[in-house]
DNA sequence: GTTTTATTATACGGAACCGTTCAATAATGT
DNA sequence: ACATTATTGAACGGTTCCGTATAATAAAAC
């Protein structure tokens, strides 16, 4: 009846912590290790030993704290996924015209994909994703699903506010969202390294402003 | 001065094909099979011996053809991308209003990119663009240069025809295609497997035939 | 001090696989 | 027949690496 923590010693509710206290800092220390390690060179030719050098951790400690090698990549996805998470809430773009608030929310949307870690994150997910279905989910419904939701309640905003006239802003968040990305998504994921592209990218800028204007002469009202 | 070739067998200028001849079929077999493995479950979780073996082949005969792994895997990728090119080249899309034309060329790309295989290509071949980038612009320029440079021709010819207005073509090729791939395109890349998913899927047709609604509110000149 | 638990360093078994070697065989010419 | 080249099957050295085990050490409570 009573709680199984308060059963196991008889007296107090605190739980002893007998022994050597677990490093609480070490998990997350390895989870940033693997994280470098799986993104940067891939799943297969990751090794455990690199990844608990590079945590500065032995490899047992890394067995004691995740199963086994598929499970620390999985755990690796979703911190990454939270970190994510968390760079895409701060994500409020209010003020100006709508054109303003369009044309930011799409460079903010440039200069977080076209990221080296981004870029890379995705190319090693992506394969991953063939025998593991669930972390291609996690990082849908912490990345992509996300922004597109965002975009879709600014222009419902928009909408409300009088200054847009859309039936379907989800479709049209699609279509906004699709044509900032464009061609070049697939230089980003195919192309010379993106490290060596300029950031900002000018061609970049162009494409978003071009789209927006695209997209305001159908839905805008002006 | 003389033609090396000539002049490495005296007399004549048609070697003499000493011993058993080479089975020119065996190297294609190897190939497709490389590109099963390699497209299936990756480079590194790909063996030599397992495509020999596909192939019905020896593994030193793989290793005849091709010095290396990584060489195999290029070669597979040019063999794939030259297939790419073979079936983008038959892409004359003509006749009916500009409309039906630009709905035909999204849904023949939707089809086209939403393949099991095409989907499995690209995962496996953006990881490995990594630390080969040529194989990257192989790709490019046999498939998502190829594809954009066939839809920028038809917008020009519909401009040249006076069914469209559009200043930059190119600019209005990249919006286009990139409103037809969309947030979809995010979801083929990770989410679950797309063989569970229709073809054709009804989202798609009405992503297509919105996205070009939209863009010919812009461009259209009725 | 002792006890208990976390962590490390090291070593090990076992598996997978790359690339090579070698002897044997097959398929063509002369 | 013979010579020559392609191909095969099998075995091998070497490497990498997962996951585990073991003995020693570190950090806490008592």
């Amino acid at each position: 009846m009573s709680d199984s923590k308060t059963a196991k010693t008889k007296p107090a509710n605190v739980i002893k912590a007998l022994g050597r206290p677990v490093d609480t800092t070490k998990s997350a220390t390895i989870l940033n290790a693997a994280s470098h390690e799986f993104f940067n060179v891939g799943f297969a030719q990751s090794s455990i030993e690199s990844i608990a050098a590079r945590a500065g951790v032995s490899k047992v400690t890394v067995y004691n704290r995740f199963k086994t090698k598929e499970a620390l990549f999985a755990a690796a996805v979703g911190n990454e996924c939270a970190v994510m998470r968390q760079a895409l809430s701060v994500e409020a773009t209010s003020g100006g015209t709508i054109r303003e608030r369009l044309v930011h929310f799409g460079m903010e949307m440039v200069a977080f994909l076209w990221r080296d870690e981004m870029v890379r994150f995705e190319r090693h997910l992506a394969v991953e994703v063939e025998h593991n279905p669930e972390i291609g989910l996690l990082f849908l419904d912490a990345g992509p699903r996300r922004l597109h939701q965002a975009l879709s309640q600014l222009l419902d905003e928009a909408v409300a506010d009088g200054e847009l006239e859309i039936d379907d802003t989800e479709q049209a968040a699609e279509h906004l969202s699709g044509m900032v990305k464009g061609m070049a998504d697939l230089e980003r994921r195919f192309g010379a390294n993106i490290s060596m592209a300029k950031i900002p990218d000018p061609k970049a800028a162009k494409r978003v402003n071009s789209a927006v204007d695209l997209f305001l002469k159908s839905y805008g009202k002006c």
